[in-house]
DNA sequence: CTTCGGTCTGTACTACAGTACGGAGTCAAG
DNA sequence: CTTGACTCCGTACTGTAGTACAGACCGAAG
């Protein structure tokens, strides 16, 4: 057994390694104010009661979560004290969802881009031929600042597209990229096995017809049967 | 006309505003390789061609398609380099895709189990009732490193399986997150008017009748057919 | 000729989540 | 009683993308 009296209590080390942290994170974390300096009673050593462990579960999960250590600080003070109403703890987790949700639509517009620009990029070849370059040297800094969102509220609808005339996966994901670029395309997916793509839209502003032409000037064919 | 002989070049102030950034911005840039120090006729003073003007538009550009300065730095170097071939730039873009795509997953996850613990707390009442503390109190943590990336090289294959039981596009949503948390799972659309899911996989590592069985989980029927 | 704004350099600071290190002290086992 | 592992504290450093500021210098207008 070492220091700590009994199995009672925990050192700095032993717990790091139930908590699965480096034993510097630790009293990072007491820094912080994510736990509270323990006692101590052998020649300032720290000795951990084991509820601590759990303390940090508790600091793991939130994270996983996207919580930053200063609202975790909040969230386990709302957990410590006993008058605390789930209401408050529900507020902090509601706000994040929508942190996050802004965060997808973020990383989901930069995907499409991406993807776009991809398809129409030569995979080899002189360099001013290769449209992410030219795409991107596109000089249209705004000297003031610009606001323009949008697109809340979704009445996205999906539907199923047969295609023929590819033969690899390679042609589903070019297809893919092509279809993301439409207007009004939230998103798609295509099976190079079923042979079918499946396109998340907003049925008030997609262009049916459109998406079809798109699809077969890039040489496949979209029979017309739905 | 302020400095700068004619205008032909432009005061780094001037350059600023053109290029909608702040001052101290752009010699932060210079410092970072991003663009290379301008002539000094007069006094020190920097005087800037036109063309950066560009240059920092396509630095702002490739910033909102989340590379980061160093990545942008590199993509200027191939840029300024004629023999360049179009394949090294595209192939930077493929791999920022790749990490976009992954950071959606990331954060779809993080999704899913907020919206599921959300809408299992009770809007108010005691503190140990609610799913969110309690949820996060699971003391489950990893007392060894886990470590298991790979998945480099994709393989990937499509399976569609037909789904029951859903009512609404909400519905396809949900199990949407779900599938998409399971591993070997790189990403799942639900199309509740099919009545089926598409699951795009790594076959190497993925567990179908695992997947099978989250989706029962849910309240939903599979059958299995395939 | 003075003043006001712009520019110069270098350093320090922000947020985020830790990691690393030096030098000292301590614990338990051989 | 020595050795090796552990712990202490404080500070400095990582990477990302800037922002802020001090003190000096410069250019043009009144």
């Amino acid at each position: 057994m070492p220091l700590g009296t009994t199995q009672k209590h925990l050192t700095i080390g032993e717990l790091a390694q139930r908590a699965g942290v480096g034993v510097e994170t630790i009293r990072f974390y007491e820094r912080k104010g994510l736990i509270t300096q323990p006692v101590r009673p052998a020649a300032g050593y720290r000795a951990y009661p084991q509820d601590v462990v759990a303390r940090l579960g508790f600091v793991h999960e939130a994270k996983q979560l996207g919580f930053t250590l200063k609202e975790i600080r909040n969230l386990l003070t709302l957990r410590d004290s006993p008058q605390t109403d789930a209401a408050a703890v529900r507020g902090r987790a509601a706000a994040k969802l929508a942190q996050i949700e802004d965060g997808i639509n973020r990383f989901q517009r930069m995907r499409v881009t991406l993807q776009d620009l991809l398809s129409r990029c030569p995979g080899s070849g002189e360099l001013n031929k290769c449209s992410i370059v030219e795409a991107l040297s596109v000089s249209a800094p705004q000297p003031a600042k610009r606001r323009s969102r949008g697109t809340r509220g979704f009445p996205m609808k999906t539907i199923d597209l047969t295609i023929q005339g590819m033969h690899c996966e390679g042609c589903a994901k070019t297809i893919e990229a092509l279809l993301a670029t439409e207007p009004g395309v939230k998103s798609a997916t295509v099976s190079y096995g079923s042979g079918s793509a499946r396109v998340l839209f907003d049925p008030a502003s997609v262009d049916l017809p459109r998406l079809v032409k798109a699809v077969e000037r890039a040489g496949y064919r979209v029979p017309e049967s739905r």
